[in-house]
Formats: C-alpha cells, structure tokens, sequence
RNA sequence: GUGGAUGUAGCUCAGUCGGUUAGAGUAGUGGUUUGUGGUACCAUUGGUCGGGGGUUCGAAUCCCCUCUUCCACCCCA
C-alpha cells in the first residue's frame, strides 16, 4: 500500500454525519448565549506569543504550539544558545507566534485592544477551535472548539449566576444530565493563610483537587512532599473532610478560617450565589466542592466546573472569575467572568449517550433519476421549482443504471425518488417513489411541489 | 514530558513452536432483475501484514528504531 494520507496526531477530520451532529451543538449552545445577550467575536488562531506565555502556568507553557517564524530563522537566533541545544532560549529566537490555547486570553487582550469602543459591561461569546501540545487520549484532543462567554467589565455576582443559568439550559436542550460544581479561589486562599501556607496556594489547591481520584492520604502524601508542615496538613484535615449540604459545609467552613479575611470574602460571594440559586429558576444540582481547585492561574474568585454524570470523562464545561486578566496587557481592575463549553466532550457523551436527534441527517429530500438528455430538460424546471420553495433537492447527474441512482438516493436518505421518463413526459405527468413506504403515484407534473410540501 | 498496550483488505477482525500463491464478514464492482433502492443468491476487484532497519536459507510471526491510536500519570474542555 502506498503511504496513507494522514493527519497530525490528536487532530480529527469531520464527516457529514459528524458535522450535522457537530452544529447541531454549536447551534443549541448559540440560541442560548444569544438569548441572554451575548455578542459575537472571533479572533485569529494565532497570537504573539508574549500574549500567551506566562499565563496559563508552567504546564500550560509547554502545551503552546509554537510558530516557526518565516525565512531563514535560524540566521537570527543567538549562536551561543543554538550550539549549546538550548531549547529554551531558542525557542523564542526562532518563533515568535503560537496558536491559541484557549478563548479567554484572547479575549483578554481583545478587550485592552479596543477598549474604547466597546460597551461595558461587554458580554461575548467566541466559538473557535484551540490547540495544545498535550498528549491524546480519548476526550482529549490537540484541537478541539471551546464555546466561550464572558462578561467583562462587571464584578456583580449575578453574572456568575446567570451563567450558571446558561448552563443549566444548554444542557437540559441537549438532555445531557450534569452536576454543576462550584468553588471560590479567595476560600482556597483563606484556607492556606488559615493553616499558615499562604504562599504554597498553589500546591495545596493542586493536591486537594486530587482527593476524589486519590484519596485523602495519597493527597497528604504529596502535600508533604510538596514541603507543607505536618501541622499545617494537620489543620487541613477537617477543611477536607467536611461534608453535608452546601449550607452546612458553607457554616464549617466559615467558622475553621473567620480569621482571614480573604477567605470570609469567599464564604460571601459563594452565599450570594447560592441565594441567587433559592429562586428556584435553576433546576441543575449546584455543589459547593471544596476539592474543586483548576489550574488556570488567573482565576481570582468564583470557579465553576460541570460534569456529566452518565458519562466518565473530564469536566465538559469550566470557568470561573477572574479580577485581573487585562491587567497583564495594560489595563487594570478590569473584572469578569466566564466559562467554557467543551463542543467535543459534550459530542463524546452525547454519542454515548444516544442523545442525538434522528431526523438531523436529512440533506437532499428530493432525488430526480436522470434517464438521458431529452428527460434531463423535462425535469431541470421542476427541480428548480422545488428548490425554489427551499426543498432540497439534487437530479443524479448522468444516465447511470437505475440501480445505481436508487442505490445512491437510499444511502443518503433521500425520502422521495421523482422518475420522469419517455411515457410520463408524453402524459405531462412524473412517477414520486416515497422511498420510505416504498410507495409510488403519478402525478401532474405541475402539482410536484405541493405533493413534497404537503408529505 | 514519564510508563504501558496496540497497528493485518475501505471498515470489523482471524492468522505465533517463523516455512510454499495471507483468510473471513462487511463494503465496492458486475450479474440474477434492458425504468426501480433498502432483503436474497452467484461472481469478482482489493493487502509488499503501520513505516524503516536487523536476525534467518526463509518473518505478518523474533529483535531494534520510528509513527498512529488507546490507557495511566501530569494537566485539562
């Protein structure tokens, strides 16, 4: 066999199948963030990358795909770091582009860019692909489309509620049942500076993230490891264990760290939230999670995670608050908040779940069986009619064997055949076949699209 | 990035103590049915066994390297 054509490791193509089933989530997801106001922008797949480095973590960092910069590239790079494989270094001597990683960031300095002209409070929505280095695996891919909206330019905490809101409708049009999970970074810091680890917030939100997967002593393992004090895990321990309704974890854990300040700011606003949520309009169940912690450096309060709950995969939609994102590119105190749909886990747990709609498929609905040339002209004004009344509707474009041209109507789902041969041009009729029923009648050739419309 | 598994016709998979022209189902094509699909029957196309190198008289089968996919870790949508 001559070499395959193939694509990039953990980069997929899109059949037509895949792609009705594709939009047919972008669209769900869309009249959603329509309804609530949302606005559209894209940006482009690549950005400077001194726009994207530093902000997703170290981790992050090693997950950008780089962009060779054009011409001789290597003639501009330091000849010291080349010849000393500095990879680091010459990194960014050689490349000075990389293709987004996520939504947000480009959001971000969207908004420093065109400051002036936009409307704050600025509620967007952006549905593009993003890439990273990352290792495949199944629900994990090197492209894959996040569906974002943020609200910028506002730090109300009915914002956080409402996304919650869009939430809790996408995924009940989609008939996906989900747990929303909540968390606040200012309670994960209070919980730090509580048991005397305020600058170890990091690895000790790492660490707890991992109780439900490892277990609380595997979790305490790496906290000391990690270099926190005994006594500091110690204190921990209760943070972790706490159970009960969100009231009640809420009321622990309010008592266990009322001498930070930051973390009573955090008890706070995830009060706020939940009495938002008293009214009644949301009926997805909201989890208070303290175990919840998320990499991404720049959240600041609220975070958000939702998981299906018939489906083992990672989290399908993720967000949460962050105070400062623009400050990095020049314009601070800038808060917002926002999340993210991933488009592929939610396609993953739908077809698990057989959640997708059957009647989505349908492309042509109207077949016309090409006999020859003479009944070619015969048939070319009716198809056009049809067309005309925005049925879908293609003739078979040569004189194949009728098997063949059935055979193609059947496959693509096509569910009426329209025969016009030499008898029905001399009667000024056409034969339909309804390919479902396996029915056929003849009828005025003029009376075509009514027939269609009607069935 | 670390560790483990996988890769045979378009698709799903048989085929190991290494031995002559590598099999099945399905799809494709042609026919039974000169204007009728989805069912049936018959015939037929298609593979240098992921790629490269090595061991051997001889390799899909053993060894090394590489790539893909999958699983765990890391991290995440």
């Amino acid at each position: 066999m001559a070499q395959k054509p193939s694509i990039p490791k953990g980069t997929r193509d899109f059949s037509p199948i895949e792609m009705t089933r594709r939009n047919y989530i972008f669209d769900t997801v869309k009249s959603v963030f329509k309804l609530y106001g949302f606005e559209q922008i894209e940006t482009p797949a690549m950005e400077n990358l001194s726009t994207l480095t530093g902000k997703y973590g170290e981790e992050g960092d090693k997950l950008l795909f780089k962009i060779l910069n054009s011409g001789d590239f290597l003639a501009k790079a330091n000849e010291l770091d080349l010849s000393a494989r500095n990879s680091q270094k010459t990194t960014f001597q050689i490349s000075e582009k990389g293709l987004r990683y996520d939504l947000t960031v480009p959001f971000a300095r969207f908004v420093v860019q065109y400051q002036s002209e936009i409307n704050f409070p600025f509620r967007r929505y952006q549905i593009q692909p993003v890439w990273r280095a990352d290792r495949p695996q199944k629900g994990r891919y090197r492209e894959f489309y996040q569906c974002d909206v943020d609200i910028i330019g506002s730090d109300s905490l009915l914002n956080e509620y409402e996304l919650i809101q869009i939430v809790d409708k996408i995924f009940s049009k989609l008939g996906i049942g989900v747990t929303i999970k909540i968390n606040n970074r200012k309670l994960l810091a209070g919980i730090a500076e509580t048991i005397g680890e305020a600058d170890r917030i990091i690895d000790i939100t790492v660490a707890i993230d991992k109780l439900d997967k490892i277990g609380l002593e595997k979790v305490n393992e790496e906290l000391l490891q990690k270099g926190v004090s005994m006594v500091a895990i110690e204190k921990l321990q209760p943070i972790l264990l706490l159970s009960g309704s969100n009231d009640e974890k809420l009321n622990k854990i309010e008592k266990v760290i009322q001498a930070s300040e930051t973390g009573k700011k955090g008890v706070e606003e995830i009060r706020t939230i939940f009495g938002y949520l008293k009214s009644g309009l949301v009926s997805t169940s909201v989890e208070l999670d303290l175990t919840l912690a998320r990499g991404l450096n720049y959240y600041t309060g609220a975070i958000f995670e939702v998981k299906a709950n018939d489906v083992q995969i990672g989290s399908i939609t993720g967000g949460g608050r962050y105070d400062d994102l623009t400050g990095i590119f020049g314009l601070p105190d800038i808060s917002g908040v926002g999340i993210s749909f991933g488009a592929d886990r939610i396609y993953d747990v739908m077809e698990q779940l057989n959640l997708f709609p059957n009647d989505q498929t349908i492309s042509t609905k109207v077949l016309f069986v090409n006999f020859g040339k003479a009944e070619e002209s015969y048939c070319l004004p009716l198809l056009e009619k049809l067309r005309e009344s925005g049925i879908p509707s293609e003739i078979f474009p040569s004189d194949d064997k009728m098997k063949k041209q059935m055979n193609y109507a059947n496959k693509k789902g096509v569910k009426y055949v329209v025969l016009a041969g030499e008898s029905e041009i001399s009667e000024g009729v056409v034969t339909v076949k309804n390919m479902v029923s396996g029915d056929q009648i003849k009828l005025k050739a003029n009376l075509l699209t009514e027939y269609i419309q009607k069935g």
